[in-house]
RNA sequence: GCGAGCGUAGCCAAGUGGUUAAGGCAGCGGAUUGUGGUUCCGCCAUUCGGGGGUUCAAGUCCCCUCGUUCGCCCCA
């Protein structure tokens, strides 16, 4: 009988590496806090309307990535591939926007797309994203970068860089569009069939390509920064400004285009080249348009997400597994002195220190092999002499000293004994 | 969705058609029935991801399938 695997795409997080997640999300929680910003929770699927009208009918994301299924009602529900509409749509439909001035939000949560799994890329994934609605001023475009940077600079990772652009607005987009289907037009049969396959539906992408071919016709292809209006190009300037008196360094690539539909103006990813194929950690820009594409009010916004596998897959590389620590094990046998062992068990862990106990009720020498290999800086002993006159044996496993205690002087030891941990464990 | 590689125990593996599937780590038991980290001994795959085929004979060759890895596409 074959036992049922994970789904293929889905992983599980074990206790080895589980660490490194609580890891990330403190220092996430702690950052994105200070910084003001709040949580939200959204479920985890949405009305698949919501993906086709907010991150593009023509994406690939939507057109052939969405775990999509018909419920009992007879509905279309879509497991989400991205949590930027899911927030702006319960932004609109609590009328956040009617508490006035800026929201600052933020997610982290599973994501869902139908792909073919790799390094760095599963069906089931995890993104840890910003959301900051209600500003167009380029503080905000410049904010969310710099609090991407220092998050990840804070969890430790390094040797990443940061592609920054402008895509204008809709209108520049177009008149670029047009203009650089002008100049490919005579090249195209000479393109990769992919993005021969583009250039009348989504001519845009062509210019990410990883085509040699491809990129060396695009050597003399007009720029989008080019195209910009007065207006875009003062505002991509001005957000550059407040990155570089920011500390932040970044590589303008005239060729970074986003998937998704809803972007204006800025965007950007934060790369890495650990990564195998896949180089971006964190993705983001600016949505001007999407909280009204989704029935709310005018509202620009900005914001990005981290995908939580890649970064966890550079921060393996560059920290050893955090394993947790544990001060007392205890080490018991017989009947009375068991039960006195799951007594102070409980009343240790309530004075705050990690206790694990033995309960394999095997031999000693088994329970202290146990012992030695749990970590513990101390071990218990109860056996039927400590039961007998109610006192416990206390032994520090790294100098095998021991020592006698009553059970009755514990609790009043207790900031003696949190001393001594620590300074065993230096 | 397309192209390529891989799949032997919990983990790392040897094995390249010929009788009983190396070895290491981990685990469990014992030497040591109230004291660990060393050492020694023993146990731990009727079976090679699953199914079918070729052959006197298959972990080894072929086909299908599942999983996984890499690349493309795309994305976090």
């Amino acid at each position: 009988m074959s036992a049922i695997q994970a789904s293929r795409g889905t992983r599980d997080i074990l206790p080895g590496e589980v660490g490194y997640w609580q890891r990330v999300e403190s220092i996430a929680r702690e950052i994105l806090g200070r910084a003001a910003y709040q949580e939200i929770r959204t479920p985890i699927f949405e009305q698949t309307d919501l993906f086709e009208r907010g991150v593009g009918e023509a994406t690939d994301v939507v057109s052939k990535e969405m775990y999509t299924f018909q419920d009992r009602g007879d509905r279309s529900l879509t497991l989400r591939p991205e949590n930027t509409a899911g927030v702006v749509r319960a932004f609109v439909e609590h009328h956040l926007h009617a508490q006035g001035g800026v929201q600052r939000l933020w997610y982290l949560g599973a994501m869902f797309r139908y792909e073919r799994p790799q390094a760095g890329r599963q069906r089931q994934f995890h993104q840890l994203g910003v959301e900051v609605l209600g500003s167009s001023d380029p503080r905000a475009d410049a904010e969310v970068v710099v609090i991407a940077a220092e998050l990840l600079q804070a969890i430790g990772l390094k040797d990443l860089r940061l592609e920054f652009n402008s895509i204008g607005d809709q209108r520049d987009r177009q008149h670029y569009r047009e203009a650089l289907i002008t100049y490919l037009m005579p090249y195209k049969a000479d393109l990769d069939s992919d993005s021969q396959d583009r250039l009348t539906r989504n001519p845009l992408r062509i210019l990410d390509s990883k085509d040699q071919k491809t990129q060396a016709i695009l050597q003399e292809a007009p720029s989008l920064l080019d195209y910009l209006s007065p207006e875009s190009q003062q505002r991509f300037e001005r957000v550059q400004q407040l990155l570089i008196d920011s500390g932040i360094s970044y590589n303008i690539n005239s060729r970074l285009v986003r998937g998704l539909d809803y972007y204006t103006h800025t965007v950007f990813e934060i790369q890495s080249d650990d990564l195998g194929a896949q180089a971006t950690v964190c993705a983001g820009g600016r949505y001007d348009g999407l909280v009204t594409d989704l029935g709310g009010p005018e509202t620009p916004a900005v914001g990005w997400a981290i995908g939580l596998e890649r970064l966890i897959l550079l921060l393996q590389q560059l920290q050893p597994p955090i394993a947790p620590t544990l001060d007392f094990y205890i080490v018991s046998r017989g009947d009375r002195a068991e039960a006195q062992a799951l007594k102070l068990a409980q009343l240790f862990r309530n004075t705050g220190f990690s206790v694990e106990l033995d309960l394999s009720g095997s031999a000693f020498g088994k329970q202290f092999k146990r012992a030695d290999r749990s970590g513990a800086v101390a071990c218990l002993i109860l056996g039927d002499a400590e039961a007998e006159d109610e006192t416990v044996q206390l032994k520090w496993l790294a100098s095998g000293e021991q020592q006698a205690i009553a059970q009755a002087d514990l609790p009043k030891m207790t900031d003696e004994l949190r001393q001594q941990i620590d300074r065993w464990r230096c």
